[in-house]
DNA sequence: AGCGAAGTTAGTCATACGTTCAAGACATCC
DNA sequence: GGATGTCTTGAACGTATGACTAACTTCGCT
């Protein structure tokens, strides 16, 4: 049998784990559970984690660190309408391919709220304060207001997030391509309105 | 003590199985917490519905009733886009008003979708189908392409669904009532691009 | 008074959870 | 080749809590 590292491990227990979030939920995401999936022991577990708490705390980082990457990856352009519907695109794009990653996701966010602890906020947060940046970074040569920044972030998250409880609850892969292109017009035309009747430099 | 008949015990039980599952998840809404919440006893629980699947079936049935009540309700205006737009608006109102019921659905379809149930589908299902038939009523005089109808209705179930997602993790509500401005004139925006090009009696 | 509906007390039984331990297997260095 | 340190495991521990129930009491009505 090879022998693994320990980091080697956690990074497996923490894939695992969010694959059995996604399919059984936090309150079903048990230790017996991970480690099966990770195709380790129990005891391998708390031989890389002092506890489930450790682990989760290194799933949530995971999470948020992903999200952050996958908006920040999506390749800027220079004006602003461009940038915005290249970054829902390639949000709902990362959704289809990543299900279980999206799935996780959701389950992370519906149990922070009932815990009313930050770390859920916090994923949300975090994705939408890189969502800003990326927009607020495409518009460096002319300036927009922030609160439009803000309301382009919104609705950029606002759309996806509805995308993704679609796809995750109908999981009818074709009807999201073209749900997808039905967000991307909706977010275009808003934008024209939004933008057009104030001009870009002001 | 007032006596309290079963039916009326009944629909205690529901409205608290809906408080306990937004507070405590699906898995956390135990007997004895619904019992709690509806301020009665375990034993009074299985006198009125013989397992707890019995009564989950009955919560089912309710937050899609309601639901379907929330969007039929929602005043009809003759032509398709004061329709939408209303449609829309009537959502997020009520998801605002009714935090716990918001919650207790979303827990509902995260869950259905783990257990691959249709139960979910199909609170989501009645859901869309609903929003689709009031807006065809509204289009009755000048019949449009049901794939327009199709379109429209799932902008709506977006934008409504991510509306409630943020809302239901940050709970604040001078924020939300701006959203909801926003979410409206993205709707509009769209509306007047797609079907501004096809006249309505195409 | 008597009878059925409503309500309670105090459980049973079983499952499954997080965690630990003692012991074995492998690799590496002296 | 033995010592040492890093992985790996099966089997358990204690406990918490789940759904559900039997047996009993109280109420409201006729």
């Amino acid at each position: 049998m090879a022998r693994i590292s320990v980091a080697q491990r956690r990074s497996d227990f923490i894939d695992a784990a969010v694959e059995v979030i996604a399919i059984h939920g936090i309150d079903g995401a048990t230790t017996r559970r991970i480690a099966e999936q990770a195709q380790a022991n129990v005891a391998m577990l708390h031989y890389c984690y002092d506890s489930k708490e450790d682990l989760f705390a290194d799933v949530y980082e995971f999470v948020a660190g992903r999200y952050r990457d996958v908006v920040k990856d999506s390749d800027p352009h220079s004006n602003l309408v461009d940038t915005a519907c290249q970054l829902l695109r390639g949000v709902m794009e990362f959704y289809v391919e990543s299900t279980t990653f999206t799935a996780a996701a959701l389950e992370l966010i519906s149990w922070a709220r009932r815990q009313h602890g930050d770390r859920g906020i916090a994923v949300f947060d975090q994705a939408l304060e890189t969502v800003r940046a990326v927009l607020r970074s495409a518009t460096s040569e002319h300036p927009v207001e922030p609160e439009t920044i803000d309301q382009i972030a919104y609705v950029i998250g606002t759309l996806s997030d509805g995308f993704a409880l679609n796809w995750l609850t109908y999981g009818d892969r074709s009807a999201a391509t073209e749900q997808m292109e039905v967000a991307a017009s909706v977010l275009e035309s808003w934008l024209a309105v939004r933008l057009g009747s104030t001009p870009v430099a002001l």
